[in-house]
DNA sequence: CCACCTAGTGTATGCGCTTACAGACAGCGC
DNA sequence: GCGCTGTCTGTAAGCGCATACACTAGGTGG
């Protein structure tokens, strides 16, 4: 029953524990042929390092946390498949990145449970975590930054000595809208916002505005309409603007979901996009490629997100007095059929 | 520098170390005002149990691992994405039963390192672990399985003692077939097959064979086009199909992004969908809703995949010596335009 | 030929916790 | 009053490994 340890793979060796631990540790200070007798003793006891002991006594996991939002709520399904989409392959990102650098990947959703049982169940377990977007309370985070290394993604940085990493979506949204401007001529821009509460949404209604200021043309001090990041919650503000008296040649969506949503009403409408209606959204779903009119968008980053954190994570764990950094990823603008450029070729 | 330990606790809370460990395992051994003593000196000193040594000292770690092939190659995109949300989806089943029964989630995608490392990155740090498909090589597989708990989810069963968990592939795809055959009077129907050797597109071709069989329709030995599971793949194999002298009436790919491929084709041949041809998947991709017409398809119930391998490792753990399982998990239909039946109301 | 290194290995300690086991102390019935 | 029970807490022995240190054997240079 019992796993075989240092003890059995020393004894059927004919070495010390020390020399087997050598032979996984240091393989180099080993004189071959006592390497290969262990080895072999390993191999045949079927004998496996226990992550639990080494990192006991070398004060060290080799693995890294990643916390994110639970969205996954059985009821739910496509409509959230952005949000998930998000955490998935930010997760991907990071699990390449650890492995590269010799760690696992923990990953733990939250809310259930409380926090508590979240903190427990990463902490003490790793060497360092992620903590994507507003999904550990702020006094968790300021326990545990004190234990280990922790980076923010994409979250408010209420923590100030925390590593932060962040996308462009101010800068994003800008280009996108100085692009319906410039480039399609169109004057009349409506944006539809998402959660009120959304640092993303508020910088990329941040990056609209300055467009906007930046082309002389009014600035709206609210977004036109407010959805929650939703198709149907697209859907719903693209029929909110289609009532309003003067409507607008384009509609700037917060994020994918909520375009698609739009573009669903508007087809319904018969309101033709783009030569009617121009529509973007932001993110980059690959969603986005197939609907049509194929939809413009800002494209986020997100596997290098994810492979970002894990280097400001080994970064710091190769020194941990490093002065807190924070990273902003540039976005790419994917331009596709619904601001009205030309379709793109099907790959 | 130092993370506070039992000691610490101890110390500050008038205690006995046995007294601290009792407050985090078995509270209701511990006066309540003990406890509380105890419970605010840990609060005070930032301190979190070290899973490290609890695991070491219990030999048990409280994490399950999960190994799935990274397909997640930068260069891919879009034409993967059915994979990785496969793997997805089934990661998110597990962190969520694995949540509910304690445990944590260690992920591990496989490739790059050879399988050594992986076997070494996951084993000794798990209680257990779940391997997608084929990720994991057969005698590391052999080697682990002696040490603990080992679940295959829709992999080849080459091991037999150990559990397994698979999707009824052949069910679901006589199913749709039948339903082709019988509701739509279709006869003349061609497979497209995926990766020649992965299990899953084999039962489906067997359920597709069973079909024709049970309506005493030819029966094809072998499918009639091949793809890779790819968009392109279905693209080629439709342009493929099209091309031969008679043409059949409807087309059954082995899994949903070949059948988007075949749609693109149909469409651009002028090959109107399903008037002239009926056009159906496998998997319940969420690309499959929105794709016009929309792909009628088998949808497997990925996340609850996920969720039955953890309750089997749980099991397994609770019962070491229980006899190895094989579970099926039944597949659902669903039914949209593609087929020929009337598209589902938009939600 | 001896002091001195170097490469390879063994010994012993401790990482921070869990958990038998033992002890202390109160309440109880006889 | 005594033993007994039950409740609570402390003592101590590891869990399987890493690693500082000691040690040995064989060079090396003087």
């Amino acid at each position: 029953m019992g796993a075989p340890t240092v003890y059995d793979v020393a004894e059927k060796a004919n070495v010390s524990i020390a020399t087997v631990s050598r032979v996984y540790r240091n393989p180099e200070t080993v004189r071959e042929q006592t390497r290969d007798r262990v080895l072999a003793a390993a191999r045949e006891l079927g004998y496996v390092p226990s992550g639990n002991a080494r990192g006991l006594a070398s004060r060290s996991t080799g693995v890294l946390g990643l916390c994110f939002p639970d969205y996954a709520d059985p009821e739910l399904e496509d409509d959230d498949s952005e949000q998930t989409l998000y955490a998935d392959e930010i997760t991907r990102g990071m699990e390449r990145a650890a492995r590269r650098h010799g760690y696992a990947l923990l990953i733990a959703a939250s809310l259930e449970g409380g926090p508590e049982s979240l903190v427990a169940s990463v902490a003490g377990r790793v060497d360092g975590f992620a903590v994507l977007a507003r999904t550990v309370a702020t006094e968790d985070l300021e326990l545990m930054s004190r234990r280990l290394p922790v980076v923010m993604i994409a979250g408010p940085r209420e923590i100030d000595h925390l590593d932060h990493l962040e996308v462009a979506n101010r800068d994003g949204e800008f280009a996108l809208t100085t692009h319906l401007i410039a480039d399609h001529g169109l004057r009349r821009l409506a944006f539809v916002a998402g959660g009120e509460d959304s640092p993303d949404a508020q910088a990329r209604f941040a990056g609209f505005q300055q467009a906007l200021r930046a082309a002389d043309l009014p600035v709206p001090s609210e977004p036109d309409a407010r959805g929650d990041f939703t198709q149907a919650g697209g859907r719903e503000a693209a029929r909110r603007l289609l009532e309003r008296g003067t409507q607008p040649q384009a509609m700037v969506f917060a994020n994918d979901q909520m375009a698609i949503g739009g573009l669903e009403t508007l087809e319904r409408r018969g309101v033709r996009v783009p030569a009617d209606m121009a529509v973007v959204g932001f993110d980059g779903i690959p969603l986005g490629r197939v609907v049509r009119p194929s939809l413009t968008t800002v494209t986020q980053p997100m596997r290098r997100l994810g492979e970002t954190a894990v280097d400001l994570l080994v970064e710091r764990l190769a020194d941990p007095d490093r002065e807190p950094r924070s990273e902003m990823l540039p976005v790419t603008q994917t331009r596709r059929a619904s601001c009205g450029c030309p379709e793109p070729p099907p790959r």
